[in-house]
DNA sequence: CGTTGGCTTGACGAGCTTCAACTACCGTGG
DNA sequence: CCACGGTAGTTGAAGCTCGTCAAGCCAACG
């Protein structure tokens, strides 16, 4: 399937999806505090009103990509010799088995990069893959070298970014190891709330929701049949309500209290 | 409990214990390949002969620190301004929960960094717990800072340490989200065993093996009851033996296969 | 208009936990 | 010297959480 073809499919979906709460401002947002701006490698769209018709003008061009929801970005095999930068839309990076099941150990925001550590080599058998319509940047390695030879202080900021992915990644080991059904979807909603609320995707009680119940499934270390037994359950005792790929909080304390 | 108990508690041990797989050679390798040699901080131990001697000479001078079996060595409260290195033994670093459970996240080997990510910023809720007696050394962040900038080469090496955790921090979430206990035990071994084989520690079949069941139930996101069950059925279907804190593994490619 | 993917629900069973009791092994102190 | 207490490991029975299987619904799509 070429470009067009995922190109036509994405004009249709944005003329008929409801407006997302994620805007202009909120990508502005990303962009501000995105590791490939720290970098001068990205300048950024400070342009508050034309942001998004920006990354669409610049999307397929340059550096920049565009990919539909559900495709995958990066296969387990492909050893890139760039590091990617999500702009726009949600996307996930998973382990797979060899038996069909697999484990998603991030949730990739706009501003996020898809993993420090292709900066020393590329992380082996992810796969990354678009959950909602994805503009994504990449960079070249040589690039990226040397921008660091010139500002060796940027080093510092890499070395951050890795080290809260480590600790992303135990936090999430802790919550696979020794926490229930109930406790690791809750942790996965809230943590992904403080997420969209640093980022300004926000609005009230409701923020974008794109995950499929299949790939909360592959997060959280269960099967889709029983996340959908949790989230009704969390819904009917008014914790929260999913409608429309959005998601509204209705009782955040509660839900915190479910997490422990 | 002064220090001096500690230090007749082990004495007492080395007096009455079997002789270790791990010897003097093998810590040789593993200070061969510590980062903290790389750096030239550490200047290892070269005279192979009185390599275990020298350790037990420098413990509770300078750097080096002593500490016994199952006592802990960083509280996750404590906010250090130093990085460790493991020089003998075998220690944990684990997340614990307010419940009382803990998951490992890692089980650190001489040689190893406590976590490269103490660089930048301590991880936060870690603690760090002896399974042997332990000779750990610490260097101060500003010593290691001023190393960086005379030589950002060695940035290079950090950045690789901190994504290897990160690798293996992923994987260990594979296996708690995706795999079955007796496969989550057999990869254990099995990757204690490939670590303990770079670093020299094998003797044929056996390798030292001083982790409680508890501590194995931490790591694998099991209970102790549970683990000790499946490690029966294990040894009872010659895969391996554990006897006298070291395993004989006498069936590696069968294990190989149930660890899929 | 049939197909497909996503979600829902119920019945059933496997895998692991919990609980409880018992053994063995130390090191300690009477 | 033996009695004692704490830690580690073992075993069996019962129960809960979550997975598996199966059926059906709905909306989107070709």
């Amino acid at each position: 399937m070429g470009q067009s073809a995922i190109f036509a499919k994405v004009e249709a979906r944005s003329a008929f999806a409801p407006p997302s709460v994620s805007g202009a401002i909120a990508e502005r947002r990303a962009c501000a505090n995105c590791l490939a701006r720290e970098f001068s490698l990205c300048s950024g769209f400070d342009d508050r009103q034309k942001h998004a018709s920006r990354l669409e003008a610049l999307s397929g061009r340059d550096s920049f990509h565009r990919i539909a929801a559900r495709r995958t970005i990066t296969h387990p095999r492909e050893n890139s010799d760039a590091v990617a930068f999500i702009c726009s839309g949600w996307a996930v990076s998973a382990m797979a088995l060899a038996g069909g099941g697999r484990q998603i150990t991030a949730i990739l925001l706009p501003g996020d990069v898809i993993s420090a550590a292709d900066l020393v080599a590329p992380l082996r058998g992810r796969s990354v893959e678009a959950v909602t319509d994805v503009v994504y940047r990449k960079f070249k390695l040589g690039d990226l070298r040397t921008v660091l030879r010139d500002r060796p202080d940027l080093m510092f900021r890499i070395l951050t970014a890795l080290a809260r992915e480590r600790d992303a990644a135990d936090q999430l080991a802790l919550d696979l190891g020794r926490r229930t059904s109930e406790q690791r979807i809750a942790r996965l909603i809230l943590a992904l709330h403080a997420r969209l609320a640093d980022l300004d995707m926000v609005r009230g009680v409701r923020m974008d929701f794109p995950l499929r119940q299949r790939q909360i499934a592959d997060a959280t270390g269960l099967t889709p049949v029983h996340v959908c037994k949790v989230l009704r359950a969390l819904t009917d005792d008014g914790y929260l309500r999913i409608e429309d790929r959005s998601l509204a909080l209705l009782d955040p304390s509660g839900l915190q209290q479910i997490a422990a």
